[in-house]
RNA sequence: GCGCCCAUAGCUCAGUUGGAUAGAGCAGCGGUCUUCUAAACCGCAGGUCGUAGGUUCGAAUCCUACUGGGCGUGCCA
């Protein structure tokens, strides 16, 4: 049961009567401050011009015509004309105990499910992935999780760089650069220096002296044999894609060692894709796009070039380069054109930071005047994940980051977190050395994606792992004690809860505590329609932690095992096992596991 | 130059798209353990919501200008 659903749709008849547009006055039905009740309905100030009333007036008229008994008591009007709502305690008992015996925990699946293609990840394939690489991935696996247990059809595909200049890149490094034996040993780690080091003298060429794999006084005797790199670069990536033998079978050499690095580094994440259809997939279809668009008039040729005039932006998306190839642009409108054909999807989501964002208004906008008009083309966009120090928080040429290193470092210092709990623990250590590394990995992980999930996506956020391991605070590793502390009881307790659940056991709100707990639990709900209606997993973080701190509440003021009566003690056994339920699958949404002890 | 984004407590951030006295978490101060994990909980303190105007019953939120920061900007992705 979705709370506040349920209420909007009891305000739609009696709003309707004052006037025929009611929609957003349902939306002005909202949970409220605990003090004012439950939930507040501000639709009485916006009526009183509507009405001619006023709105404390409008509020009255409004209760009159609402049908409400079964599940609120009286609601009262306070202020300038807010109506205050709070639920039937034997309502939310019953409510809670339904959520108890629903595999679903409360949620029903989406009434009109829609089909979802989410693009995200994607990768660069001759680069190591990086920190930056992280937050498309956890953002866009969350709202897979999210989307596709609301009921919805969800399709991941990750999008590789597998196609680009940056093959160019390898291909030149590995041609004048390569050293065979580390090749030989391991080619990934080779082929990663190469292209840092290509783009390194491209970018001294360039008067941009960086760090990166040469020494920064030996760049000029290293340039000096390649005059003009970035265009023999370019002359390499041209000739990959005209097939050229030798291009192409370095290509297809490289291409497994990069995506069985790539899988290693997915596999520990917890993240797969339905789908992994790179830049290169779609090559074959770049030059009929080109045709089609030029032929339904939406592209035209300027300067040597083809070119999407978008009437909002001064420069073109330029879909062919004046020297005959092909871009990125080009590849994203094949892109489109081939999910419509496949999966007729209702929308597709882009994860990828927002310093792409007038790409995609060009490319939105060039496809819907290419006939793509009803798809809702979404660019889940997302900030810069910076250093302590405030600077992005980015591997830097000769010095990279890499993702594998954050996921170690993470895990170690979760394992360093698990000795220190279980060495305290007043019985003494509970915890194998296997248990514990088990911890420290669903742990570590968990607090890493955590960390950047709790976050509101549109904002910059500054890494810390100091913080996302503390065990204070809105952080995975609080989430997954909170759910351990549930087990516990049914430990100590020697408590089969499945039984319970199945037992029709019914749940009673004695305490203002466990009245708490309940709302709290019911508005489970609500907070996956708000994951899933800005794309923001950050309102799950919210809620979870906010249910987690309600949940302590609870167990502060409500003994479980030695509540007063049986009854009681079954009802709050109940409780806690809606809680855990509750915590477990909105962390599994979130990609997150957890441990039943730690 | 033009465009987009951001500015909220000492720090890191929320703020449900215009609603009640702007909220959390850290850090600080003070309490609470013979009792289900004290790795917890409770309380106190902390604010000119960048500045100045405007819109209205009501603004951190919307509009304008300004200040300070980030990002992007015709042949990279």
């Amino acid at each position: 049961m979705n709370l506040l659903a349920e209420l909007r749709r009891r305000f739609r008849p009696a709003l309707a009567h004052f006037t025929a547009d009611v929609d957003p006055l349902l939306d002005m039905i909202r949970p409220s401050q605990p003090q004012h009740g439950d939930y507040q309905a501000n639709c009485a100030m916006p009526l009183q011009k509507i009405v001619g009333r006023p709105p404390r007036e409008v509020a009255q008229q409004l209760i009159e015509r609402l049908e409400l008994d079964d599940l609120c008591e009286a609601p009262t009007i306070a202020g300038p004309g807010f109506i205050n709502l709070r639920l039937k305690d034997a309502w939310l008992a019953e409510q809670a105990g339904q959520a108890v015996r629903d595999e679903r925990i409360g949620v029903a699946p989406a009434e009109s499910p829609r089909t979802y293609v989410i693009d995200y990840s994607a990768p660069n394939v001759a680069k190591p992935m990086h920190v930056g690489h992280i937050r498309s991935t956890v953002i866009g696996d969350a709202l897979y999780r999210t989307l596709g247990f609301l009921g919805h059809r969800v399709i991941s595909d990750n999008h590789l760089g597998d196609w680009g200049k940056q093959f160019g890149m390898v291909i030149y490094g590995y041609k004048h650069f390569r050293d065979e034996a580390r090749y030989q040993d391991d080619p990934v780690t080779e082929l990663a220096r190469l292209y840092q080091l290509v783009h390194q003298i491209i970018e001294h060429q360039a008067g941009k002296p960086t760090r990166g794999p040469a020494p920064l006084d030996q760049l000029p005797s290293l340039s000096e044999p390649h005059p003009n790199l970035e265009r023999r670069v370019l002359d390499e990536t041209a000739r990959l894609h005209r097939g050229e033998e030798e291009n192409l079978r370095l290509w297809k050499e490289f291409m497994p060692a990069c995506l069985s690095a790539l899988h290693q580094v997915y596999d520990r994440l917890g993240v797969r894709f339905d789908h992994e259809l790179g830049e290169s997939y779609y090559d074959d279809r770049l030059s009929k796009v080109v045709e089609d668009v030029q032929a339904k008039g939406v592209a035209e040729e300027s300067e040597g070039a083809i070119c999407i005039f978008i009437h909002e932006f001064p420069a073109p998306m330029i879909i062919r380069k004046s020297d005959g190839s092909f871009l990125y642009a080009t590849t994203d409108l094949a892109t489109i054109q081939y999910r419509m054909e496949t999966w007729r999807p209702d929308a597709i989501l882009y994860v990828v930071d927002h310093r792409q964002s007038e790409h995609f208004e060009k490319l939105f906008a060039a496809a819907r005047l290419w006939g793509y008009s009803d798809v809702e083309l979404m660019h889940v966009s997302f900030g810069t994940v910076m250093g302590e120090d405030k600077r992005p928080f980015k591997a830097r040429e000769g010095d990279p980051v890499g993702l594998e290193s954050l996921l170690d470092e993470a895990v170690e210092r979760a394992y360093r977190l698990a000795c220190e709990i279980d060495e305290k623990k007043p019985e003494g250590p509970q915890l194998s050395e296997a248990e514990r590394r088990e911890v420290a990995e669903v742990v570590g992980i968990g607090a890493l994606k955590y960390a950047d999930l709790s976050q509101n996506r549109t904002s910059d956020y500054v890494f810390s792992f100091d913080k996302m391991c503390a065990l204070d605070g809105n952080t995975a590793p609080y989430m997954q004690m909170a759910y351990t502390r549930v087990c516990g009881i049914y430990r100590k307790g020697g408590v089969d809860i499945s039984t319970l659940r199945d037992a029709e056991t019914p749940i009673v709100l004695s305490h203002p505590a466990e009245r708490q707990l309940a709302v709290a639990l019911l508005r489970y709900s609500e907070a996956l329609d708000e994951v899933v209606k800005d794309y923001r997993p950050s309102q799950l973080t919210s809620y979870l932690f906010d249910l987690a701190k309600t949940y302590s509440g609870f167990f502060e003021s409500c003994p479980v095992l030695k509540a007063e009566t049986e009854e009681l003690r079954r009802s709050r056994l109940l409780l806690c096992d809606l809680t855990a339920r509750t915590i477990k699958q909105g962390l599994d949404l979130l990609g997150i596991g957890v441990v039943d002890k730690m």
